[in-house]
RNA sequence: GCCCGGGUGGCGAAAUUGGUAGACGCAACGGACUUAAAAUCCGUUGACCUUAUGGUCGUGCGGGUUCAAGUCCCGCCCCGGGCACCA
């Protein structure tokens, strides 16, 4: 074995020692450079590191170096999102407590990141099952329950009459509860929320001040869905009561030609008590899952609840249906259906006889308007309307929603589609919400002092029931005063909650005194974050919520809690999810061993921009590990030939061959800190010095001018790559005789007088096709390049004599004649 | 069903503001080195036509705008993500 071959395993613990020896990762407020705080999305901890976490992971570690090398001061902190259902169904498998489960899979997941030489201040480490951090989250719960900002309130879920337990929509599959089989029902249980629609409009509007995709704003934007409409209420015939509708399309309001309600509708749950065949069919509704999506595509099914409303202009007489597709969380739970002008009423019309009434009709001829094949859902002017005919959308929205407001029937409103968060879970692995009930039903918050409550964590699962529930130690407790009985909540809180605030925990993790201290307003807002594109709307829409909260507290200092934001997209194997089920998935771990940290970090960073889904290619690990060789050999042959130093590379001293030589590498510098610091297309970095140093590899060396350019290019090529192959640079930068560390060097600049060109190449066109191209001065005049290019033999050739009606000129690019 | 992305050689991709399509890498093929293989190094590599110079076509499909379209507009097809209890 060649002592100076590349051995990553030695240079890799080499490397490491030397960073946790001089503590290069440990983030201070002190410091009087600017702060940069780089965040990934921390981790599940299911049991071994996936190819989406080393991505994720190396992504914030390519940018935190990068930043450090520009003179920042960096925090990189990392925690474990560790509270969920995947520990409760390994318990039950494994018989272990999921505590347990979980802590050892985070032992593990530990040892693996470190392995890969990420940059992170693990002094900061948290994990959400701690009770130092689940702590706060329930100090901070009691405060918002006291503000009426948590409430309760009953809401559907997937019930399993078997199991007796709530199911995840996860859990349900093709209607039947994933462990028992049994048909799922749904089920109204008095459930926690948190009032986010509250905030809803200040969600919509701070989303324009962000740096993140357009796709996740648009995303974010959509799901807020604010929407200006009427609230209509239509009397029920023969009845007291009142069935309230909301519509953004009050200008269709004649064309209403029936009513649809959710079967939890109270009117529908009335209809059926003296109904069977009714009741039936509200029984079998209820058996679809509470999943919009599946709502969205089951085959649309009603009855006739046999009552009419009272149409609130016309006084006509409409029928009440309940529909399967009608959501009951959604709006009022009831709908006026105008089949003429939607495409869904239009369906459901069709399929049940209902009456298609034409109230609008398109502004001009080029609309198609077909109500025999599909509904007409523009906006048009009305007709079949009465005193309103000849009205476009907005009079008549306007008009109609004036004339029912006198009559008190409407109310002009702003609705939006988000709905309150439920955050409470009848689960056992979760932070326990800090709720009491006294004996005669009043619910009180758990007093400070009495905080943590803790979860107990040495429990059996068997997947029935509701563990604390059965644990009455837990359960019945009585007051450290009075000594009265009382009842703890046994429901715990949806995960989302804690990741919806450890990026400010990180700032001040080891704060015993407060959830949050002076040292979060120093770091945040966190001004790169990073993670999957799958969390582009929940986790993203809580944490910007929570934050809110935060500061509406006094414990934080900004609106938002992420500057700007990195979509990373997702890692795939023979075209497919890389997913244990599909067996198609690649184990980090194992080609660490084989070929070191720096080659995996390596190749996933080129494979492609991080925004896309990468594809898997051990052909392409392999071609990594080569580059990473042929730049090793590169550095050995360069100081074999004995050390250059000191010698003066400014233009007088160089021929052409050396200038140009010179361009490359400043060029390089110039591209490769575009790429990394405002493109973040790592790919095209990493390709940017391959081709460096291929042109190092070909370039020969004549004198010592020459042998000080090879130390100019690779000097330049190590620093540049040192933010993602760091422990190969650690090394190289030492090997060429310097005494610095290279994560102590600040990035390189480039040299506009050396990257200036002398020439440029100019395209010439005729009739927009390349025909030739000519290679001028930079900056020649126009006259000269058209006289010279029309003289090419080629050009000429094309122009054929004929008359050039026109010629574009781009400066140090094209010349396009048009004949 | 609704919302948001994506589709470029045999493969991963590049083309940053409408201006040279295919940088860089993988695979393949040919050559050098070697007893041989591996490794390494050098070369070729979008398709078709052509002895060659060269030419024609080509960025999911069909239209359009423009001197010029992978890039902009309209209509489709396919794939992926999300849809509120997976994280």
């Amino acid at each position: 074995m060649d002592e100076l071959s590349y051995k990553p395993n030695l240079i890799e613990a080499e490397a490491q020692s030397w960073w946790t020896k001089n503590q290069s990762f440990k983030a201070l407020e002190t410091s009087d450079r600017e702060k940069f705080y780089c965040l990934c999305m921390f981790p599940y901890p299911s049991g071994r590191l996936h190819m989406g976490h080393v991505r994720n992971y190396t992504i914030g570690d390519v940018v935190s170096r990068y930043q450090r090398m520009k003179g920042k001061n960096v925090m990189q902190p990392m925690g474990w999102d560790a509270f969920g259902l995947p520990a409760e169904g390994a318990a039950i498998k494994h018989g272990l407590a999921p505590s347990e489960w979980t802590r050892e899979n985070i032992a593990y997941m530990r040892s693996q990141l470190q392995r890969l030489g990420f940059a992170y201040d693990w002094d900061r480490e948290l994990a959400t099952c701690d009770k130092d951090y689940y702590h706060w989250e329930q100090w901070f719960f009691t405060r918002l329950f006291k503000q009426g900002i948590a409430y309760k309130k009953l809401a559907v879920v997937n019930w399993d009459p078997v199991d007796q337990t709530v199911l995840a929509n996860e859990q349900v599959i093709d209607g039947k509860g994933w462990r028992s089989g049994a048909e799922v029902e749904r089920r109204e249980i008095p459930q926690w929320f948190l009032r986010i629609t509250d905030y809803a409009p200040e969600l919509l509007e701070k989303l324009d001040d962000l740096d993140w995709p357009e796709s996740v704003k648009t995303m974010q934007k959509n799901w807020i869905g604010k929407s200006e409409g009427l609230e209509i209420n239509f009397s029920v015939k023969d009845s007291p009561q009142v069935l309230t509708v909301y519509t953004t399309r009050p200008d269709t309001l004649l064309g209403v030609s029936y009513m649809a309600v959710s079967a939890e509708h109270p009117l529908a749950k009335a209809a059926a008590e003296n109904n069977s065949k009714l009741e039936f069919f509200i029984e079998e509704s209820k058996k679809n899952s509470v999943s919009e999506a599946i709502i969205e595509t089951i085959e649309k099914e009603g009855m006739s609840l046999g009552i009419n409303a009272i149409h609130p202009i016309t006084g006509n007489e409409v029928p009440i249906w309940v529909a399967n597709f009608v959501l009951a969380g959604y709006g009022t739970g009831a709908i006026m259906a105008v089949p003429a002008h939607d495409q869904r009423d239009f369906e459901f019309a069709n399929k049940y006889g209902l009456p298609i009434n034409q109230v609008i009709v398109p502004f001009d001829e080029s609309q198609i308007c077909d109500l025999d094949s599909e509904a007409f859902i523009s906006k048009g002017i009305l007709i079949n309307s009465g005193k309103y005919n000849g009205l476009d959308f907005s009079s008549a929205f306007d008009q109609i929603a004036e004339d029912l407001e006198l009559e008190g029937k409407a109310i002009r409103k702003i609705n939006y589609r988000l709905r309150d968060w439920l955050i409470s879970r009848q689960r056992y692995w979760g932070t326990p919400i800090p709720i009491i009930e006294t004996h005669d039903g009043e619910i009180k918050a758990v007093k400070d002092e009495d905080l943590p409550v803790q979860l107990p964590e040495n429990v059996e699962l068997d997947g029935s029931g509701s563990p604390l529930n059965h644990i009455s130690d837990f359960l019945e407790i009585s007051d450290s005063e009075t000594g009265e009985r009382l009842k703890r909540e046994t429901d715990t809180f949806d995960t989302f909650m804690e990741s919806s605030w450890y990026y400010a925990r990180f700032c001040c993790p080891d704060s015993h005194t407060a959830m949050l201290d002076n040292r979060a307003s120093y770091w945040l807002p966190v001004d790169l974050y990073i993670g999957g594109v799958e969390h582009a709307i929940l986790h993203l829409l809580y944490a910007r919520f929570f934050h809110k909260l935060l500061r509406d507290n006094g414990l934080v200092v900004s609106d938002e809690p992420f500057k700007k934001l990195l979509t990373q997209g997702m890692v795939l194997k023979d075209g497919g999810k890389m997913s244990k089920s599909l067996g198609n998935t690649v184990d980090p771990e194992e080609l660490i061993q084989q070929y070191g940290a720096d080659t995996v970090r390596l190749f996933i960073m080129f494979a492609s921009p991080p925004e896309q889904s990468l594809e898997w290619s051990d052909e392409g690990v392999k071609g990594s590990f080569r580059f990473l060789n042929r730049l090793w050999d590169r550095v050995i042959t360069h100081i074999s030939e004995g050390q250059v130093r000191g010698i003066n590379l400014s233009e007088e001293n160089l021929g052409n061959r050396q200038k140009e030589f010179r361009r490359q590498i400043h060029k390089t510098i110039e591209k490769v800190s575009d790429d990394i610091g405002r493109r973040y297309t790592f790919n095209t970095a990493i390709a940017a010095v391959m081709e460096l140093v291929n042109y190092t590899s070909r370039y020969k060396t004549k004198d010592s001018i020459d042998r000080e350019l090879v130390q100019e290019a690779l000097e330049n090529a190590v620093l540049l790559l040192s933010p993602i192959v760091p422990h190969i640079c650690h090394q190289l930068w030492f090997l060429l005789g310097n005494t610095n560390a290279v994560i102590e060097e600040n990035w390189p600049t480039s040299d506009s007088n050396v990257t200036t060109a002398e020439s440029v190449t100019i395209v010439i066109q005729v009739n927009g096709k390349l025909r030739a191209k000519i290679i001028f001065p930079a900056g020649a005049n126009r006259e000269l390049i058209e006289s010279t290019a029309a003289s090419d033999g080629k050009v000429k050739k094309f122009i054929n004599g004929k008359k050039i009606k026109k010629t574009i000129f781009v400066e140090d690019k094209l010349v396009n004649f048009v004949i």
